[in-house]
DNA sequence: ATGTACTTTCAGGAAATTTTGAAACTATTG
DNA sequence: CAATAGTTTCAAAATTTCCTGAAAGTACAT
C-alpha cells in the first residue's frame, strides 16, 4: 500500500472509531492527521486535508488542546498558529481517561450518591437502592482503578500490567 | 427522595451516560428500567414507562439480548414476552468489553497491521509507519489486556484488581 | 492609528441518527 | 382455518448533532 492510500484509509478509521465511542468524527480525524504528521500542520492544512471549514478545524483543534492531545506550536517569524500532537500513546490515553472520568464517571457517581437515600419499603424501592448501591460499589472501584492507572508511569502498562495481570 | 423522582432521575442519567459512550440513548434507558426492576417487564410496560413506541422498544430490546445484557423470559399461560435484565454487574461490563472489543477494537487492529507495511522513504512515510506501529503496539497490549480481564471470575475484579495494582 | 494576518464565534443550514407507526409477519387458540 | 395476540420490519418523519461561512475579535507591524 502507498501512503496516500494508507493516510486515508487511517484517517477514515480513527474517526469512525472515535465516532462509535462518542468522540466526533473530525475531532477524530484531525487528531489522526496531527498524529502522522512528521511536523506541525496549520489550520490552513488541516482544513486542505480533511476539507472541512476554518469554523470546524478551530473548534476541534481547542477540543484537542483541552484534552492535552494536541498543542499548539508558535514558529519564529510567522504569525500563524501551528499544532502538534501527543505521540506518546501512553500519554493520548492517559489524559482521555483523565477527562472522560471527570466528565463522565464521576457526575455519574455523584447521582448514584443521591439515589441511595432513595426511600421506601415495598419491593420496588428496596430493589431500586439495592442495584443503585451494586451499580455504585461497582463504579467506585472501577473510578480508583482508573486513577491508580493514571497515576503509574509511561512504561508502566506496556510492561509490567500485563505480566500482573496472568 | 422519593422513589419516582430517584426513577426518573436515574433512567435520564443512565441514558445519558451510555449516550456519551456512544450507545444509543433509549437502548441504555431500557438497560436501566430493566436493571431497577424487581420483576421482568413486557415491550408494553417498557413503552408505557419511557413514552417510546412499539418499533423503538422491539429494536433496542433485541440489541439489548444480543449484548448479552437482557434476556427473554415467557411466563407460563402468557402469550406475551417479559425481560429480563443482568444485574451482575461484573457479567454487565464483561460482555460490554466482549461486544466492543469485537466490533470496535478487533476491526482497528487489523486496519493498523495493513497500514504497518505502507512503501515510502520520504519523512512523511516513515513517520506514518512509526506512528502507526506505536499505536499497533499499544492496541494488542490494550487488546491482550481485556482478554485477561474477560476470563476473569466474576470477583476477581472487585476483590484482587485493587490490590495488584497499588 | 490604520492595515494586515490571522483566530474565534455562532446563527442558520446540512447531515447523521433516532424514532415512529402501520403493514407484514408469526404463533397460538378455539 | 379463521381469529386473535403478539412481534418484527422499515420508509418516512422527527430530532439531534455537526458544519459552514461570514462577521467580529485580536494582535502585531508600519
Amino acid at each position: 500500500m502507498n501512503l496516500p492510500e494508507g493516510k486515508d484509509k487511517f484517517l477514515q478509521s480513527w474517526g469512525a472509531f472515535g465516532s462509535s465511542w462518542g468522540v466526533n468524527r473530525t475531532m477524530a480525524q484531525i487528531h489522526a492527521l496531527l498524529m502522522i504528521a512528521p511536523q506541525a500542520l496549520s489550520a490552513d492544512d488541516i482544513m486542505e486535508e480533511l476539507k472541512i471549514s476554518r469554523g470546524n478545524a478551530n473548534m476541534n483543534l481547542r477540543a484537542l488542546i483541552d484534552w492535552g492531545l494536541v498543542f499548539k506550536e508558535l514558529k519564529a517569524g510567522e504569525r500563524k498558529e501551528f499544532f502538534v500532537a501527543e505521540k506518546d500513546m501512553w500519554k493520548v490515553v492517559k489524559n482521555i481517561i483523565i477527562q472522560r472520568k471527570k466528565k463522565e464517571l464521576e457526575p455519574m457517581l455523584k447521582v448514584l450518591d443521591e439515589l441511595s437515600s432513595v426511600e421506601g419499603t415495598d419491593p420496588e424501592a428496596e430493589e431500586f437502592v439495592r442495584m443503585i448501591k451494586e451499580i455504585k460499589l461497582f463504579s467506585s472501584k472501577a473510578d480508583s482503578t482508573l486513577d491508580t492507572l493514571v497515576k503509574a508511569d509511561s512504561n508502566w502498562f506496556v510492561g509490567t500490567f500485563m505480566k500482573m495481570i496472568k
